[in-house]
DNA sequence: GTGAAAGCGCTAACAA
DNA sequence: TTGTTAGCGCTTTCAC
């Protein structure tokens, strides 16, 4: 590794001089600047970023704990705070909890102990579960600024990046009925998580202004796929899922619509009808949860609600940033909404 | 945040005497060390990674550049890699590429000047293309250990992870030969990648040792996913997708089996061909690449070649961590080839 | 058994 | 305009 020492030996000149010059400094001569930043390029020399850390005590770097990378959701949101990281001069620290609390625990006292500047986390699972937020409140208490998002609680104080489940799902739902739409089933393989169940809520909801009291048939709760180990995501485990929306969309009668409030469930219940000689969307309207990529794996190419979880991301790392430059320690802490979109599709 | 200083000041030792007594040297009195340590429990000291990394001239950090995280391949490796460095006491930090060599240019000067302990990469599809490995020769200049995985190159010499892309493909084809299948289809999205090239060499050989001259009318080459825009990806893109392979189903006189280069390929061709009414798998095999989740996404489930994207992960930084600890540079690289499986579907 | 001092690579106040 | 020095938090050698 070339050092601000060796630039100064072979240059004849002090490491401060040295410094400065890399700096620009207007102490310095032209001509030494270009000489000391000649050679700098040509040894292609860079800062010592862990050298500068200790003196400045920042490390320009942030710490990210997410629940799981193999959710695409969270694989975009990492995408999007990488990307905004970057741009803000800061490097990213990646954990994955895996749902686990102790994971979550181990991971934020490490980032508590000066390893980074600042943290952005979705809780786990088992966290939300176990209803225990110390961790987090520690966190905190080592003035280590903090942003949540997607998962969140009220329990804590900080920065938050969401978007509007329930609204959303209010708000897919009545567009159906505008559409004539009369029975509009809701698919959801995510029960115990809170968005979840907000996204349930606001399909209930949705149901009782339009229709009155919710047919709890029309609602088919799968089961949880983050409760399930890696060897239960089997042969076994995809028969059943797509035997009950089989089932579902059979028993269902009338059924003329899907709501899916997970990412795989809507793919599945087009390929699903479409074999059963159901006719997407004419007989059937399904719309879900998705991106490009996964929604593209149903013919017709499903509808999908558009979580924008790349700007969840980036919001989060610029609300994180901006927390660590704050000098004063404001206690007026954003919730910050980020609305979905309804993509093109074919399926609605 | 709390300083052996501060411990010191305290306790009216001297900061060496603190640090020893910390990490339990037999130069201290148990009685000072039982003092240290409870005050520093108290207070919940941790050591600060920062002036270790400096002190001792390593920073327990890996360093980690990715083409694509919304690539779910390497999504897995991300979580196999991190899984491992955690085991092994190292942290990670993450770039994305995104396909083009300024990035990961830029990406390597960092990671050569004293970031991280190592590096592991896959290279982008832009260095592949320029085919202009310079920036890889001049970090491994800076003895900075380094390794490869999924996309590689002969003109690095550093130890390497892949898959064998070539044999899995002309065993598969010689698999389905041996259940009775003659007309064997081959559809691949990822013609500019070198896997991709290997793929469809290893299905060109099978075929010819089996029939004879390949017929190229087998072989639908889809647009690359990677060349696209992200505005690209949308309904006309999944669109043409969907007609090319539709097109290719009808059009292939005889067709009696399908393999998919990529992890989309597979499940579309099997939700297209149910829909065309074709069954699967009795009148036609599909196996492609993929894993649990998006191979479940078709009717019936596609028989997935399993890549084990997290156990290269977990290879790479095994091999990345023993280079770091290695005393003597020693010479000779291995390149790892972590084998395939074909995992349970029913669509073979 | 304990402490003083040097040094990892860098910056910045202060001297020259 | 350039150099000297101190110090970020820690470990370690060498005195005491």
């Amino acid at each position: 590794m070339i050092t601000l020492k060796q630039l100064a030996l072979e240059l004849n000149v002090s490491v401060s001089t040295v410094s400065k010059a890399l700096n620009n400094s207007d102490e310095i001569s032209q001509d030494t600047i270009e000489r000391v930043q000649n050679l700098a390029n040509k040894l292609n020399y860079k800062r010592n970023k862990i050298a500068l850390s200790l003196k400045n005590n920042r490390t320009l770097t942030l710490g990210v704990v997410l629940p799981d990378i193999l959710n695409r959701f969270y694989a975009k949101v990492l995408f999007g705070i990488q990307k905004k990281a970057e741009e803000l001069g800061y490097d990213i620290i990646t954990y994955f909890s895996r749902e686990s609390i102790i994971k979550e625990i181990d991971y934020l006292q490490i980032f508590g102990s000066g390893a980074v500047d600042g943290v952005m986390m979705a809780i786990s699972q088992e966290t939300i579960k176990k209803n225990d937020f110390s961790h987090i409140k520690n966190l905190i208490l080592k003035d280590t600024p903090l942003v949540m998002f997607d998962r969140i609680t009220d329990k804590i104080s900080c920065d938050k990046v969401i978007i509007d489940d329930f609204d959303t799902i209010y708000n897919e739902f009545k567009s159906l009925v505008s559409m004539g739409r009369k029975r509009i089933g809701f698919i959801t393989s995510i029960n115990s998580l809170n968005v979840g169940q907000y996204r349930t809520n606001g399909y209930r909801k949705a149901f009782f202004d339009c229709f009155g009291k919710c047919d709890d048939k029309l609602i088919l709760k799968l089961s949880d796929q983050s409760n399930l180990s890696k060897e239960d995501k089997n042969l076994s485990y995809s028969n059943n899922v797509h035997q009950s929306i089989k089932n579902f969309i059979l028993n269902s009668k009338g059924l003329d619509a899907i709501i899916a409030a997970d990412n795989l469930s809507g793919v599945l219940s087009i390929n699903i009808a479409s074999q059963l000689g159901i006719n997407v969307p004419d007989d059937l309207s399904v719309v879900g949860f998705g991106d490009n990529l996964i929604s593209m794996l149903s013919v017709p190419r499903l509808t999908t609600i558009n979580q924008h979880a790349v700007k969840i991301g980036e919001r989060s790392a610029e609300l994180l940033v901006n927390r660590i430059n704050e000098k004063s320690s404001n206690n007026s802490f954003t919730t910050e909404i980020i609305s979905t979109s309804t993509s093109e599709g074919c399926s609605k």
